[in-house]
DNA sequence: CATTTGACAGGAA
DNA sequence: CTTCCTGCCAAAT
């Protein structure tokens, strides 16, 4: 089978991330299978092939925050995630709750 | 093939 | 809470 790049993993799992949940680059890059290779999910990100399949809203930095890119602002990016239902703190996604976690 | 860059994480001050 | 430094990995040049 071919073998499916980094940067295609993390689409993958991406997409799949469920609403109402949000994933840390951390965790996205140990989904796809590369523990630690957090800064790679972003090259890979900002590399996208089509930014309208990848809710790139939902992953977000271990603080629960945007580092780099949001549709326009933080405050459009937070209240997108309310709108989907996902447990926020203030201006933070609250990981504690919104972490998508496979049981 | 080597160097630089970047949408990161975590710890220290 | 903010700022700086180090470690990590992949893609681009």
């Amino acid at each position: 089978m071919p073998k499916k790049t980094f940067t295609e993993k993390v689409y993958d799992v991406v997409k799949k991330i469920p609403v109402g949940k949000v994933l840390t680059y951390s965790d996205v890059a140990r989904l796809a299978g590369n523990p630690g290779a957090a800064r790679a999910v972003g090259t890979a990100m900002k590399n996208n092939p089509d930014m309208s399949i990848i809710p790139c809203h939902r992953v977000v930095g271990s603080d629960g925050k945007m580092h780099g890119y949001a549709f326009g602002g933080e405050s459009v990016k937070v209240s997108l995630l309310k709108k989907e239902d996902v447990a926020m703190n203030g201006t933070t996604v609250d990981l504690k709750k919104s972490r998508w976690k496979k049981k």
